[in-house]
RNA sequence: GGCGACGUAGCUCAGUGGUAGAGCAAAGGACUCAUAAGCCUUCGGUCACUGGUUCGAAUCCAGUCGUCGUCACCA
């Protein structure tokens, strides 16, 4: 057995469908890490789930007058359906909402409490009479300040961008009843501080030990954060929804959303581990014991607006938990924008996963996405950007390649890979590109370079491509059947690598071609190494892998606002 | 405003001290097995700007401009 791996990816909100930034900025780079790592023989544990606990969601209820649960358990379903269509290979895909997510979290929360890193404080926090509770910063509307503005919210002005305390604001009122008449109230309250500050020296040890191999954005933030001084941050609100507080006296509070989102990626390993039947299956990935100080391997797929959370409080949380490993790479991904501007589900601008989904498939929508992945700096989407990579690299490069080559060979050789004879140089090359792409790709995969691991596979079927031409077997055929025999055998093993090879990225795709080239069971389950393609192995009748596009209408907008979809 | 990342051919991007690269787009050509796909050739860049370090800078340093993120009640 290999080595144990996690792949956490970021949760996101259980509020819509899922946009295409989401996808690409961290669910699409964690399953292709995670198909990868399968694949070479390690033991993959992948998690995530539907963050509940947000408080677009409280929102979004108080505006539709239903209780957050009910957002939920609108969305949660329907994101499934979108992880099937896109074959994200979860081991478990689950929500905060679960019993065991509760139970998870005020362990958590007690052990933290405690080992001394939890303290209690008073605070002065915003409170409405009319409605009867503590308000959110972003509850409160008034006059900014700074720029006059009427309806600033409480934590920032969207007007001037001023960022606000709730104090400040002139003539405040509760954004949830509207009342101006009963003025908004500052009550005393108290909450539960998470202590960062003593966790400041050994947050920095670790970060200076594994940081070394991390993307520049990620370990520059991290390290100034700390460089700046850690404080200590409110882990409670005065909120109905959320996880309770496993203290009297809390009854009325919850425990925030950022502090139980994290947590979700042991309360998901929990969980899995029971559904497998096998309960204390988790330690293997997370328990550190003195024997063991490193579990497995963990990496955490996040958007870059997330760093703060995966790489400073979260591992605050582990190291003040003990005993838990603590990440091992964290390859946040900057942003895409759309259409050119910033994403923004608040203005509509964004493609919903299954708007994109129900126009292209998975197989485009996955491949577009890696080749624009935004590893280094922020990309950007179109429909048109999209088609034009299906029809001109996956048709024209790879689905071309096997489909000329399977063509050929039905319609010549009795439908089985042909006996090959002598081996020419450039036979020689074209075989040893499809044994070397296993290396070459598999490098960059395991740097979490996804797109360069697609690149290199893609170079692969351009070779096959230059191959095919410079030895015409069509030619070679009429006076040599022998030698154009053994052509196509050299190029159906080429074809037998990168059918591995593309698995991670598009394995619908290469599932097909797997099946075209005669074999049967799964590919994804194909250990990640050349298999030669035996000479005499039936052929079943060839299909084009792919399906071209028509270029999408100049007149349609870039961005789907299907409230249906939503 | 502070801090950070990014700014390279029309487009998408690679390249972190030694004579500017790939794919696509554009122009031309040879071929025909293939979803008129694929192959070959050509065209195309004062590497955001200014200054500095160096024998030598896309690459290191400083500043400027632009985009994005973050700054502790968005997650």
């Amino acid at each position: 057995m290999g080595e144990k791996i996690l792949v956490c990816i970021a949760w996101p909100y259980a509020k819509s469908v899922t946009h295409v930034g989401q996808i690409v900025g961290s669910i699409l780079p964690g399953d292709i890490f995670a198909r990868y790592n399968r694949m070479i023989g390690n033991d993959v544990l992948m998690v995530s789930g539907s963050d509940a606990h947000g408080t677009p969601i409280t929102v979004e209820a108080d505006q539709e007058g239903v209780e957050p649960d009910v957002i939920v358990e609108r969305y949660h379903p329907k994101i499934l359906e979108v992880w099937e269509k896109l074959d994200i290979q979860w081991d478990l895909y689950t929500k905060t909402t679960t019993p065991n997510h509760y139970a998870v979290t005020q362990d958590v929360f007690l052990k933290l409490l405690n080992n001394g890193y939890l303290f209690k404080d008073g605070a002065i926090a915003p409170f409405c009479p009319t409605d009867n509770r503590f308000l959110q910063d972003r509850y409160i509307l008034g006059e900014c300040p700074n720029c006059h503005y009427g309806k600033a919210r409480g934590d920032q002005c969207e007007e001037c961008g001023h960022l606000l305390e709730p104090q400040q604001l002139m003539n405040p009122y509760c954004r949830i009843c509207g009342s101006k008449t009963s003025s908004i109230e500052f009550r005393e309250t108290e909450h539960f501080y998470f202590n960062l500050p003593l966790l400041q020296d050994k947050l920095q040890t670790w970060l200076n030990a594994v940081s070394a191999q991390w993307r520049p954005n990620v370990v520059n933030f991290a390290m100034n954060w700390l460089k700046e001084g850690l404080k200590p941050r409110a882990i409670t609100r005065d909120l109905n929804w959320g996880v309770p507080i496993p203290v009297a006296g809390f009854e009325n509070k919850r425990i925030y959303v950022w502090f139980d989102a994290v947590i979700g990626y042991l309360s998901a390993s929990k969980e899995w581990a029971q559904l497998q039947g096998r309960p204390e299956a988790w330690r293997e990935w997370w328990e550190v014991t003195p024997e063991n100080p490193r579990p497995s391997r963990s990496y955490y797929f996040i958007g870059k607006d997330n760093i703060s959370f995966h790489a400073i409080f979260w591992p605050a949380m582990l190291i003040g938990y003990e005993n838990l490993v603590l990440a091992y790479d964290v390859p946040a991904n900057e942003f895409m924008q759309m259409g050119g501007h910033k994403a923004s589900s608040s203005d509509g601008n964004v493609v919903w996963t299954p708007d994109a989904l129900a126009r292209y498939g998975g197989d485009a929508l996955r491949y577009y996405l890696t080749i624009s992945m935004p590893e280094t700096h922020d990309s950007n989407f179109s429909y048109e950007e999209l088609v034009r990579f299906n029809n001109d690299e996956l048709v024209g490069v790879f689905g071309n390649a096997a489909h000329r080559v399977l063509t050929f060979t039905h319609k010549n050789y009795g439908a089985t890979v042909p006996t090959p004879g002598e081996f020419t140089a450039e036979d020689k090359a074209l075989l040893e590109i499809s044994h070397n792409v296993f290396e070459l790709s598999g490098k960059a995969i395991a740097a979490v370079k996804l797109r360069e691991g697609l690149a290199e596979s893609m170079n692969a079927a351009r070779a096959i491509n230059k191959y095919i031409d410079e030895q015409a077997p069509w030619k070679v055929m009429k006076t040599d059947k022998q030698r154009a025999g053994t052509v196509l055998y050299t190029v159906i093993q080429a074809l037998g690598a990168l059918r591995i090879t593309l698995t991670p990225y598009i394995p619908a795709a290469a599932q097909r071609l797997h099946e075209l080239l005669g074999f049967s069971g799964l590919v994804k389950d194909t250990p990640w190494q050349f298999a030669e393609v035996l000479a005499g192995q039936a052929l079943p009748e060839p299909k084009p892998l792919f399906t071209k596009f028509d270029p999408p209408a100049a007149a349609e907008p870039e961005t789907a606002k299907t409230e249906a979809a939503k």
